[in-house]
DNA sequence: AGCCGCTTGTGAACGTGGGCACAAAGTCGC
DNA sequence: GCGACTTTGTGCCCACGTTCACAAGCGGCT
């Protein structure tokens, strides 16, 4: 399999993954490393390693493994993150605060180019050396930053909008943390992280694992 | 298709959707809804949100559609969350932080029972109502309140250590925001939130977007 | 009471993703 | 230079999840 073939979305959420973990190994000086090894420390199964970098072409050598820096590259490549990449984070109040200072973002590839709210006490406050501004200056950072992802940290009722907004200024990728459902055109990706649904699924597992020890009482 | 039937893991996910929806809808006093209606709102396939509800039982009516409060009660039930479920928190960093202040974590039936820190400094601190406390508490806590589930909000250098002692504490399910594959028996359940993913997945989205551009220029 | 229209519940087809197992291909030692 | 060993790349199969399409069932209207 080349370059063009279509990647599953399951392999780039993995891709993602190994990339992080190669970050980690690439630190303690390996410069080669396995399938199976680095399947290990992703947490996952080494054909399923296999099969996801065959899709990015297939650049091993049989009886030793990856180059690690190669894999890196290629990967970055992939994830369109082998240079920074620009976003905006939309609402700074409890989870956005914590968003702005979060050093995982640049360290992976991303630059937080600004950030906004609506609520006018918080324009001019400054966090982890950004001010926040005003949503009237959204459309203008966009396309001054060519900006391509946008973060919603707002509460439900605002998502909406604020999704609109920065769409119409030209974003076209949105994570959205706000308990809500947007609705976007066609060709605008929205991936969606809500903290009280992942907690959820978890107290159903816990619901059943408590409903088998009935059984067996 | 009854009660006791296997639901898969995607159901799962959603059903923890549409009992969102459900709550916003029910304040807007509707009685009953129609699976095309809830399924627009919950931004889903309308044959799929009938099929999730199957998994459930069979208690809508044909012609009508579902009764909104007995949905929300058969979602809740399924989900474990009909009663309040306790959570322990640890790591009161940027993040965790963030986390212990979410509201949305108690009107969605959560109780954070504990809030902890490796960090000296920070035990004895209050947020949203609640004092950090030392880890050496946590088995306590754990015990005591009969909690389930562990949030993990620490560098990614902790997390295997936290979880260890969650684990040993008696939690059985772990909710993990830290950038790191954590490693526990078959019997406890991890699900991990790794923003800087979530934000590479649509990088890869735009990088594919643009590629694709290239070639119609 | 009977018919009509609406909505549920589900069987069956389809597509995607995961896992196994093995052939191909390369390295290392002798 | 050759053989044994290691590891990749992938074809095949299976299971899961999604979608379609429709029969069955219920309420309301006449």
């Amino acid at each position: 399999m080349s370059e063009g073939r279509a990647i599953p979305e399951a392999t780039v959420a993995r891709l993602a993954v190994y990339l992080r973990v190669l970050g980690s190994l690439s630190d303690g000086g390996l410069s080669t490393i396995s399938s199976e090894a680095l399947a290990n420390a992703a947490g996952v199964n080494s054909a399923k390693l296999r099969k996801d970098l065959s899709y990015l072409g297939s650049f091993g050598t049989r009886g030793v493994g990856y180059v690690v820096e190669v894999l890196r590259e290629r990967i970055s490549t992939c994830l369109g993150v082998s240079e920074h990449r620009s976003v905006v984070l939309v609402g700074v109040g409890n989870l956005g605060h914590a968003l702005a200072g979060y050093g995982g973002f640049r360290s992976r590839g991303f630059r937080i180019a600004g950030l906004f709210d609506a609520d006018r006490r918080r324009i001019g406050e400054e966090i982890a050396g950004l001010c926040v501004q005003a949503m009237a200056e959204l459309a203008e950072v966009v396309t001054q930053e060519s900006v391509s992802i946008g973060v919603i940290a707002t509460p439900a009722e605002a998502a909406q909008e604020v999704c609109d907004r920065l769409v119409a200024a030209g974003v076209t990728s949105i994570l959205n943390f706000a308990p809500a459902v947007l609705v976007v055109p066609d060709n605008v990706d929205v991936r969606k992280v809500d903290l009280a649904v992942e907690l959820q699924i978890l107290s159903f597992h816990e619901q059943r694992k408590a409903a088998g020890l009935q059984v067996v009482l």
